[in-house]
DNA sequence: GATATTGGTTATCAATCATAACTAATTATC
DNA sequence: GATAATTAGTTATGATTGATAACCAATATC
C-alpha cells in the first residue's frame, strides 16, 4: 500500500527503485493510470451498491433502450454467462427490467425501471465528480488529446466502435 | 453529436450500440486502450514463456540489482504471498537467482541470471515492437504529451514515482 | 420437416488477488 | 541484556473474477 518510509538517521540498505525501463513504456503509464482510475471508480460506485460493470450495464440500457442481453455482452465485452449474472442483479434490486419480445421470443428487451434511471442519476453525477477530480490538472484542450490519441490506439487494434 | 438511434418506434435496437454516455468518461478510453495493449503485450511475452508480472520483475531486477523481494512486491503493487509464486517461478527457470544478505539475513537479493539478462532482452526487443505497433500513429509528441498527461493524473492519485 | 443456429441459462473450473497465520531474523524498549 | 515488537519471506487458504461446456427453447436454413 504505502510507500516505504525510510527510518530517520540510518543509509537505507535499499535506494529508491529504479523504474527506468518501465517508465519507457506507454502500457505501463497507462495501465498504471487505469489502474488508479478504476479504483477511485469502484469506491465512488460503492454507495450506491454498484460496481464498474452494473453501472456500465446500467448506462448502456439507458442509452439503448430495450437492448438485447446478447448485445449488452457484446458492448461489455463480457460472456453470455457472465451477463446473466449481472442483469440478475440488476434486475433482481428491481433497477431494470426484462421484457420477452414478440417477434423473437428466445431474447429478452432490457429497460431501465424508474428506481433504476434515479440510481443511474445519482451515479452519474457521482461519477463525473470522480472524473473532474482525477482529470482535473488536464485542461479540456489536453484531456481531448489524450482521447484522441486512445482512439487512434483502439483503431489500430480494431476495437474502435465509434 | 449523437449518433442517431434508428428513430422508428419501438424497434429493438439490433443496430449499433449507443456509447454515447460512456464516450464522454476519460477512465472508459483509458480502460479499453489498457485492455487491448495488455492483451497484446501478454501475446508478446508468450513465446517467452512470460506474463505482465513475470516480466516486470525481471525488468525491476535488471535495473535495480539486488532488490528485495519486499521492494519488489512494493514497486510492483503486488502482495507479498503473491511475489512469492513469481520469483519461485523465475528463479526455478534460473533467470534470477536469490542471494541471502549478509547484513539481514531474512532478506535475499535478487539478481538477473545470465539467461535471465538474454531472456530479459530478447523479450524487451519484442515488447519495444509490440509498443511501436500500438502507438504508431501517434507522434512522438503526442505519445509524450499522453504520458505526461497519465503522470499528471497519478500524481493527483498520490502514485506517482517519478 | 429435419438440421443448424441463436439467446439465454446453469454448472463448473481456472486464474487472479487478498488475508491469516507462521518462522526466522532483526530492531526497539526497558 | 532479556523481552517485546517489527520485518522479510513463506505457506495455506479463501474470495472474486472470468472463461468453458453443455443444455433448453425459439428461430432460421435447407
Amino acid at each position: 500500500m504505502g510507500k516505504a518510509v525510510s527510518k530517520k538517521g540510518e543509509q537505507p540498505s535499499v535506494d529508491k527503485t529504479n523504474f527506468e525501463t518501465l517508465n519507457g513504456f506507454t502500457g505501463y503509464h497507462l495501465k498504471r493510470a487505469t489502474n488508479l482510475m478504476m479504483s477511485d471508480l469502484n469506491a465512488t460506485l460503492k454507495p450506491f451498491e454498484l460496481r464498474l460493470l452494473s453501472y456500465t450495464a446500467l448506462v448502456l440500457i439507458v442509452d439503448n433502450p430495450r437492448i438485447r442481453m446478447s448485445q449488452l455482452a457484446a458492448a461489455m465485452d463480457v460472456e453470455r454467462p457472465n451477463m446473466v449474472v449481472i442483469v440478475d442483479a440488476l434486475e433482481g434490486r428491481e433497477l431494470i427490467s426484462r421484457q420477452r419480445l414478440e417477434n423473437d421470443r428466445r431474447a429478452y428487451a432490457l429497460n431501465i425501471t424508474l428506481a433504476g434511471r434515479s440510481l443511474y442519476e445519482k451515479a452519474t453525477v457521482a461519477v463525473r465528480g470522480h472524473e473532474e477530480r482525477l482529470t482535473r490538472q488536464l485542461d479540456a484542450q489536453t484531456r481531448d488529446k489524450v482521447i484522441e490519441a486512445i482512439k487512434l490506439i483502439l483503431k489500430i487494434g480494431g476495437v474502435a466502435h465509434t
